[in-house]
DNA sequence: ATGTCAACTGGACTCGCAGTACAGGAGAAC
DNA sequence: GTTCTCCTGTACTGCGAGTCCAGTTGACAT
């Protein structure tokens, strides 16, 4: 159930890291099943097309991040009770692990999904669509709590505000990958 | 030379709508000299191949989202001397013309491309990054312009600055994509 | 030992799309 | 009337996705 080398996964982890080097369409299967070290009629065995794989690759990464979201802002609300100051700290250690990482952000399969739009079904942009629906809830607790504490001196759209701190981020990303420098993510 | 229908626009035009909407890859050449109304031969006569298509098409968009900023920011500065006013007018004007477009705005091909790398080759790559670049430094210099007349209270790095008014567009131009609203962009 | 089930392998085949090759045609320009 | 540009048409290669299906192998159950 859970000691096996599990082929399944083996197949997530080569096809991650495939896809976000090259993209999903130039990812054929024949390459994710020679680095796996199975036949292709292994692969239909576990995916019934190259959508599901996207689905599930999605499914993943979208479970990780928020994880990772969780620990992050979860940790940082351990270290400070003032609102505001838990979501800075938050961010900041997000900036260092993104740092950290080494060869900047392995790109965002969200942002990369989104521009690849048609070649998925319903399901998948769905999956997206929640997924970002859902950072900006995250951001808008935040938000709503930090309102609370400091009133703001002029109304703000929360929405509008989480939706830029979303927005930034995946601005960052794409500018990263076209330029191909390492910086920048501190902003 | 000017005055005829220009087989080679048309394609390009009718490329550039189907990019947009359904992606490169998903763009069939079939469908594009169906759309036309030429042959597959026609097609391959005035682009070696998909490659050179992607290339032109980005060549295209890029010098017209340059002569935009060139007009919008050019008539923010004439209409005002400050540069800092200016620039905000000028970003007014953008967002009304973004506001103004049928739906939405029609996604940025070059961060289209970004997330679709590997599919062409190193001088459609170029291209993409000399057209961040160009962001980055027509925004350079109008902070330089505004840091000389409003001394900033602390140092501050102007290119990070550029780049992140170009990040925040660039997000927001995802968000709209995954999350089909029309609103956001103002910003 | 026998059966059965999950997790595969291997081979053959269809289909759509990119790209190549090349022969030829229609019209304008000289 | 030749030449050049801008095509059309046909035929072919090659790759990758996806389908079908027959068969193997090892684990576990009765």
């Amino acid at each position: 159930m859970s000691g096996k080398t599990d082929t399944k996964t083996h197949i997530l982890n080569v096809a991650e890291k495939a896809v976000l080097e090259k993209g999903f369409e130039a990812t054929s299967i024949e390459e994710i099943v020679a680095a796996v070290g199975i036949s292709r009629s292994g692969f239909f065995y576990h995916f019934k097309d190259k959508n599901a794989l996207a689905r599930a690759l999605l499914e993943r990464y979208i479970d990780a991040e928020n994880a990772l979201f969780d620990d992050v802002f979860g940790r940082a609300r351990e270290l400070n009770d003032d609102p505001l100051h838990a979501m800075l700290i938050g961010l900041k250690l997000l900036a260092e692990i993104l740092a950290d990482l080494p060869n900047g952000h392995p790109g965002c399969v969200i942002a990369a999904a989104a521009y690849q739009d048609r070649l998925f079904d319903r399901g998948v942009r769905e999956l997206n669509r929640e997924a970002i629906l859902g950072w900006r809830a995250r951001f808008r607790a935040m938000f709503e709590e930090i309102a609370e504490r400091y009133p703001p001196i002029e109304p703000v759209d929360l929405d509008a505000l989480g939706d830029m701190v979303s927005g930034v981020a995946e601005g960052a990303i794409v500018l990263q990958k076209v330029l191909g420098e390492r910086e920048t993510l501190a902003a």
